[in-house]
DNA sequence: CGGGTTATTGATGGTGTTCAAGGGGTGTGG
DNA sequence: CCACACCCCTTGAACACCATCAATAACCCG
């Protein structure tokens, strides 16, 4: 109970800081604080906080004017967001929950792109079509924006389309450094960079903790990492013997985080 | 001598389509055409015909004004443009020749995140410094600008805005496409897609050829593929025994792009 | 409690790495 | 012009890491 990541009566210890609950976001989120059709007030400003949100760094003015074209959606978890191939009509900031991003090959071999959480924008795209599959991981918040709204809108609002460039680049340099760990780390090393880096993103946004929230599988983390089930199972099993990690109700703690950076060696 | 990528008398065979020329740009390119100091007009120019250069689609007057903050280089092989953790004053579009652009593990891995050709943009950070390296694999033409004056101008600048997010948005799908090279394909597939894809990139600047320069050792493609060198030249033997491929100087000749293609199967 | 899904654990084997030696081209200097 | 060094590439043999195959265990919901 005490460690219990998911339920009602979510309470974590806070070593590493001050504060660590691990929903901080839902006081504002939910079906009843949004409009149907037209703008969700605090889910924007809750945005604004955020490092590399996207309507950061707007004025009022233009965050009502972003509010005006979102739509929020509230979903429960296990299925698609929008799927690879399809028209991309829409763009999406995670307002709460997570959300896998996906390819696959035609013979079934899948890559796990990435996740986004709270706070990330998805669905840009280059081409008409989504490029990716986003399925839900768990019950997930999302402030939906017609693409071309969206890009009409940002015409004359250089701030967003300054705060898109910036979203943009952040992702690509995240993708540059996955493609270090999928090209030159060992199995081991990658699981331990996924769980560190996993930390950190979850750390921005509810505070530091030893705990750590895994709402993916072990076959999404395996085909995030480029390794099989089995591997990132024994990778886990191997950690738990030797006391660097402890498993938790829907997720994890972390007991030797030292141990862990030592792992990856840079 | 027929087949020869590189010297002065480069002649290809035009196979596939019409003209093939391996230096089309040459002619607008040298130091003789660029005044030390300012803008370089006719450079800037000859990107508005490539997709995805950034100074697509602007109009003349804005041209002059990118201009007017360019400065163009032609530097020798075998040096660095840039250096991972160097403070990113720069930015660049490539004109000619190819660069390697790159990560190092502090153990001496390294992990080759991408190559950039005539019309690539290069130097987009997140942060305040460079988090790769980028070292020119050949004589290579570049079009510098100071990152604060490009950011400054850009600021009104809508359109010069959105083709600065459409090369980040096609960076980052590349990077997608790559991931899922390492994570999940096997050896000989990486080695194809990487050619396939070099191909097209080639084909895109000096039209469709079988012949395809390499300017990149199999150190750099192993590096870039998650390999290592023993495995590539391997895989290149086995082709070239199968007469899939055959060598030629400074490159390669395609014998059989369906074969190449059927490969991936994807 | 039962059925399905997901995770763990063990045994075996393959793909790609590692280690090692040799080949081929190029540039330099005698 | 040849000899030599250097670099890069190739090829072979042995090995290691991780994948595959298979069986069991834990978990989750109905």
């Amino acid at each position: 109970m005490e460690f219990d990541l998911k339920g009602e009566s979510a309470v974590t210890e806070a070593r590493d800081d001050t504060v660590s609950t691990l929903e901080p976001l839902s006081d504002n989120i939910g079906p009843g604080t949004c409009a149907k059709t037209g703008g969700c007030r605090s889910i924007c400003a809750s945005c604004r906080d955020r490092l590399y949100a996207v309507c950061l760094a707007l004025s009022d003015e233009e965050i009502a004017g972003l509010e005006a074209l979102s739509r929020h959606l509230d979903l429960a978890a296990r299925a698609s967001v929008f799927l690879a191939g399809d028209k991309a009509r829409f763009v999406y900031t995670v307002t709460s929950g997570s959300v896998r991003l996906q390819r696959d090959l035609s013979d079934g071999r899948r890559q796990v792109i990435g996740f986004a959480m709270a706070g990330d924008f998805i669905g840009l795209s280059r081409d008409a079509n989504y490029s990716f599959s986003a399925d839900r991981l768990e019950q997930t918040g999302l402030c939906r924006f017609d693409r071309d709204d969206f890009t009409v809108l940002s015409r004359d609002r250089q701030p967003l389309l300054e705060r898109l460039q910036l979203a943009a680049t952040h992702e690509l340099t995240i993708a540059q450094d996955h493609m270090v760990v999928l090209g030159r780390r060992r199995a081991e090393e990658r699981v331990a960079a996924f769980r560190l880096r996993w930390r950190d993103r979850l750390a921005r946004i509810h505070g530091k903790s030893a705990n750590v929230a895994l709402p993916m599988g072990r076959q999404d983390m395996a085909d995030h990492l480029g390794l099989t089930i089995e591997t990132v199972s024994r990778t886990l099993a191997r950690w738990r013997r030797e006391r660097l990690i402890l498993d938790v109700p829907g997720g994890v703690r972390i007991l030797d985080l030292d141990r862990l950076r030592a792992i990856l060696a840079d």
